[in-house]
DNA sequence: TTGCCTAAAACCGGAGCAAA
DNA sequence: TTTGCTCCGGTTTTAGGCAA
């Protein structure tokens, strides 16, 4: 595992990110699961926005809109499942519309008719069983998809043995093959890959595996560990040592420990003390630790984020794997690697409903499952990547690549704060002063200050018509970044609008304006909303598009050598 | 077709800040 | 001092996925 030396305090503000988010629930890990290739991107939850007055369109508003309508999937009749709500059969699937060079208009049209016609067959309803590989390069896109998991999501992974699981928010897009895609187009076929919102890692992973030497970078604790594991991780890490302790050898050798070694299932090749490790450290005794003080229920804070029995059993993991590495029977790879692997199984069993902004009043039925760890998913054939944990501005103009992808946070959700239940889970080990630490812990939801994980990019502000500290920060990062090709995804409901962005990446360029004709796509898809119509409530719909029909933005540009070295 | 379960965005109230 | 706006923390709702 290749670490990148820890940076700096850091300082507060620019450049932000966590889960993104995608997510802690934890945006992520799909794109290790055993495919070669796949589309799975994961977006990070939006908050509410102000209007915006317009849409902000390369394309002419007729085109646009006959695309759209050309887009929209047939009436469904009366008897399927949705079709009498009064927003006409939310069920249906969503719309892909990507416009631009890659396909023209007509195209375009012709492969909406298509998909239209044979929406029933194009997408089936998700059912258990082997799941499909789809390639990255397939000639569709992968619908987008509000807010879900596609079948390889965490329910159908949940249920099969050994696979990397993690409750998803935000993930209401289907990137990995557009981007891939947008890239090619541009005659971008590999080299260094920095994913410096990296959130989940997913799109991190998804370049890794496509041969791209990959950096990502996350400031939240529960991102960057699990992107040492999923995206720096080159072999797996030496279990020998903690193997060898005779109570865990006892331990493993006993009913439950048989029991629990067969439920993770077969090892691959070279794992098999992974998989041992894991189940050695599901067995950890349970404690009442700081998690189940401030986290479970039947603690003495009385928050309801987990059960009683799940609560002692993560701290009693927790604090078994710091003795393991305080004897130093396993090593700071394999810390990373069965830490990844509380983090999920505590996610898994998390008593919330998407995000830990809030705890539900009563454990739901997941949350009374019994907490189960598993091997993550190693990434072991592709080559390994760098991650770091640190502010997005500062760290662009320290490390170069040739691809920067940007997927900037672009709500005014600090993630910090909606994740904090894993975030204090990652980071745990890193307190000095457990009581001290637990001390700081305030409020009905046991929050911590995160002060120094809150994102400019979360900020709208700018008033009087100036800049927002969003706009600033991208501006700022864009200017200084270090690399060839810049891309940018970014969603349309975002506080930054499109012109703002493309001013920026024209700039940053030394271009007199950006081409939106030649390097901006949007591809569109529903919106998730769990809000009724009611009290007279009115939804906004953007001009030119369905009601509850949003879209996510692409953006490219190519930046000069003499811009690169006047940034750096 | 039914019904359970989950996701994640919207709602709401309050604090803080800057302009008028 | 008032007004209007942003930001934040806490909570809930319900559309839609999915299994039976």
């Amino acid at each position: 595992m290749r670490l990148a030396r820890p940076l700096p305090p850091l300082e507060r503000g620019r450049g932000r990110r966590g889960l993104c988010g995608p997510a802690l629930h934890l945006r992520q890990l799909l794109a290790l699961l055993p495919r070669p290739r796949g589309p799975y991107p994961l977006r990070l939850p939006h908050a509410r926005g102000p209007p915006r007055s317009h849409h902000q369109g390369a394309v002419s508003r007729p085109r646009a809109a006959a695309s759209v309508a050309l887009l929209r999937p047939p009436p469904r009749r009366r008897g399927a499942a949705g079709t009498d709500r009064p927003d006409g059969g939310a069920r249906s699937r969503p719309r892909p519309l990507v416009r631009g060079r890659e396909r023209t208009l007509v195209q375009g049209v012709a492969r909406a008719r298509a998909l239209c016609s044979s929406r029933a067959a194009a997408f089936p309803r998700a059912r258990s069983g082997p799941l499909r590989p789809r390639r990255a390069t397939q000639a569709h896109p992968a619908p987008l998809r509000a807010g879900r998991l596609e079948r390889e999501g965490h329910r159908a992974v949940a249920r099969g043995a050994g696979a990397a699981h993690v409750r998803l928010i935000g993930n209401k897009t289907k990137l990995l093959g557009s981007i891939q895609r947008f890239l090619e187009a541009r005659g971008v076929h590999g080299g260094t890959f920095f994913d410096v919102f990296a959130g989940t890692g997913s799109v991190g992973r998804h370049f890794r595996r496509l041969g791209y030497r990959v950096r990502a970078n996350d400031l939240l604790w529960s991102s960057y560990v699990r992107q040492l594991v999923y995206v720096g991780c080159a072999r797996v890490p030496d279990f020998s040592g903690l193997l060898e302790l005779p109570q865990v050898r006892r331990r493993l050798a006993g009913r439950r420990g048989r029991a629990e070694r067969e439920a993770l299932g077969t090892a691959p090749p070279g794992q098999e003390d992974l998989y041992a490790a894991v189940a050695a450290l599901a067995l950890a005794r349970p404690r009442r630790g700081l998690i189940w003080r401030q986290y479970a229920e039947g603690g003495p804070a009385g928050r309801l984020y987990f059960s009683d029995e799940n609560g002692r059993r993560i701290d009693g993991a927790h604090e078994e794997l710091l003795a393991w590495r305080r004897d130093g029977r396993v090593g700071q790879d394999g810390f990373w690697v069965l830490l990844a692997s509380l983090l999920e199984a505590a996610d898994r069993v998390a008593n919330i409903s998407g995000t830990y902004g809030a705890f539900l009043k009563r454990l739901q039925e997941s949350a009374r499952e019994p907490l189960r760890l598993r091997p993550p998913l190693l990434d072991l054939r592709s080559p390994a990547g760098r991650v770091y944990r640190g502010d997005a501005n500062a760290l662009v103009r320290r490390v170069s690549a040739d691809v920067l992808y940007l997927d900037p946070p672009y709500n005014q959700r600090q993630y910090a704060k909606n994740y904090h239940v894993p975030e204090v889970l990652a980071e745990l080990h890193t307190a000095t002063d457990l009581r001290a630490y637990e001390a700081e812990i305030y409020g009905k939801t046991g929050l911590r200050r995160f002060e120094d994980r809150r994102s400019e990019y979360c900020r709208r502000g700018g008033r009087r018509g100036g800049p927002s500290p969003c706009e600033k920060a991208f501006r700022d990062l864009v200017r200084a970044a270090r690399a060839e090709h810049i891309v940018v995804s970014y969603s349309e409901e975002g506080i930054l609008d499109r012109e703002a962005i493309g001013a920026a990446l024209a700039e940053a360029a030394g271009l007199p304006a950006f081409d939106f004709e030649r390097d901006h796509r949007v591809i569109s898809h529903r919106r998730f909303r769990s809000d009724r119509n009611r009290n007279g409530r009115v939804y906004r719909v953007l001009e030119g598009r369905a009601p509850d029909e949003v879209g996510e933005w692409l953006f490219y540009v190519r930046k000069p050598r003499s811009r690169r070295r006047a940034s750096a």
